[in-house]
DNA sequence: GGTGAATAGTTTAACAGTTTAACTATTATT
DNA sequence: AATAATAGTTAAACTGTTAAACTATTCACC
């Protein structure tokens, strides 16, 4: 590739990213608003998603320390969403689920999440929007193995 | 559209976005980390590239109130990385700038992710990436309408 | 020209999320 | 049995955020 083409992608990736990020974030917050927060949000999505999650697999998954997620399952759990139960064979691990309450949030929210995002991807064709989300997801594949590498060193 | 189709490209997309997210939000930080923050760097890109920068044009870019701006830039301007001066003609605004000490470091750091991205997108064929990032533009068109329709109701 | 509305920015209090370091409790290793 | 490693928590310190009240300035218009 052209050094010069390569130069003026770069500068679109990083405005396009940052702007659709801000703005996306925005819309999700406007719709999910009835107490929780984004990251409430990604958590709970996640719980619900997981079969088995600990909080271990949740910093790794949000790419912060252990102690960030106790303070989010912390203030979750003590409004009565998040549930944690003992593993009675390794009694270091907690197991998160959600409560009957969670399960009926984490449903509101994530309709909400989906009309919007339907939103979105209607407006445009079939091929279009296919091949724009196979290659962020092959995007996707070379930051993990990036971040493998950075571990590796 | 098929209506299973959409379901599961809405699926793929939340979960894709979120993944890319996260990642690269880690690798940047992992880069820049040189005694600022990701929303200081994004800050300071911002003002480097607007000709004449204000508070309010931050708070709009951003998509946060005004007070949550005035921290960061408080911050920044103890360090002696932003200037503050107000405007001779319509005193209630104040024009944001990057210090020589600011310019150094937006240099050191844009330079840092420039490499970053380019790295990603050099493992793409020009045609898949021009592709993918037209498609990433338009969508950040029409997060935009959508916000003004949002605005306008 | 003076008054009330609008605009730009700041302050304060309260909270969410984050890191780092030290800690408890449990399990694995040797 | 002693030592390492692992899962999770706690505490202190910090950044970013909102909401509401505030200052200072400019605009609108009668």
């Amino acid at each position: 590739m052209d050094k010069k083409i390569i130069q003026e992608l770069i500068d679109r990736y990083v405005s396009v990213s940052f702007e659709v990020n801000k703005k996306a974030e925005s819309l999700i917050k406007s719709q999910i608003e009835e107490d929780i927060t984004i990251d409430q949000h990604y958590i709970i999505r996640y719980i619900q998603n997981s079969t088995e999650c600990t909080s271990s697999e949740l910093a790794e998954a949000f790419e912060v320390n252990k102690s960030a997620i106790t303070a989010i399952i912390n203030r979750l759990a003590d409004r009565g969403v998040i549930e944690r139960t003992r593993d009675e064979n390794d009694r270091r691990v907690v197991y998160l689920t959600l409560s009957e309450k969670g399960k009926e949030m984490s449903r509101k929210t994530q309709e909400k999440v989906h009309l919007l995002v339907e939103s979105l991807i209607t407006q445009f064709d079939e091929t279009e929007i296919t091949n724009f989300i196979n290659t962020y997801e092959k995007l996707a594949l070379i930051l993990t193995n990036m971040k493998k590498e950075e571990m590796g060193e």
